[in-house]
DNA sequence: CCGTATCCCTAGAGATACTG
DNA sequence: CAGTATCTCTAGGGATACGG
């Protein structure tokens, strides 16, 4: 594909995507407030690969605590993102698993994660660099 | 399909998708709490146009305070997303500008607001709609 | 004009303990 | 197993005032 040019990605931005128009800031502002916390997008990623029982989730969600996991699956729930089946077994059952919907934000989020990724060495050189410039 | 256990599918995603293996986490969690926090994509998103003064910046992104544009452009540099060039003219003038790397998170970016733009509107309903469940 | 320095206050998140 | 209920602590962020 035709790389676009710095200045012509400049002057299309403006007129021509949607997403960073001044109205659909606070869409994106509460995209973010979800996606944003500390384990949301952690939880998406682990569900991006299979359902999950509640416990197990908590194990493969790395430190995560019980209250956290919990917190945060009531988020994603209530937007949609992530799906909540009870199984009436004894003892009780939950799984966990993506929406389509979230299944479209896992899209997304991979796409970050892989510019994380890309720009996490030379970032981390900037860091140094920067704090190392005074003080 | 033949059903591949939770182990399975677990095995095969953390090689095949690099976006959210589990290695890159901390990563990912750097990023977003760089672009995560409450005014950094805004300012990005601005600063995708063109570049900005200090005050011109403030003006353009709503109601921030100085306080805050100043600290967001500090990380934003501290990363190296955007420059900053001081004129030595009196009265200063100080201008904002995404480096090249700034640009490349802004299309990241661009694809996040694109999402919440495009699921704002069911994200809601399903905010009243899970709300209203009891209480 | 371009910021930094303070004070303060609330939301996010950990630790811990308890229930269906 | 799958959570909820408190309690506490701190970091993010607003308001305000001052300095180069």
């Amino acid at each position: 594909m035709a790389a676009a040019t710095a200045e012509e990605l400049r002057t299309e931005a403006a007129s021509d995507t949607p997403g960073c128009r001044e109205e659909a800031r606070p869409l994106i502002r509460s995209v973010l407030e979800r996606i944003g916390d500390k384990w949301s997008v952690v939880v998406v990623c682990q569900l991006g690969e299979s359902t999950y029982r509640f416990n197990e989730l908590r194990r493969l969600t790395s430190p995560i605590t019980q209250r956290m996991l919990s917190v945060t699956l009531r988020g994603l729930e209530r937007d949609g993102l992530v799906s909540r089946t009870v199984h009436p077994t004894v003892p009780p059952q939950v799984d966990y698993a993506l929406t389509k919907r979230g299944r479209s934000l896992l899209g997304v989020v991979r796409d970050l994660a892989g510019w994380a990724d890309a720009h996490a060495q030379e970032i981390g050189e900037s860091r140094t660099e920067y704090d190392g410039r005074e003080e």
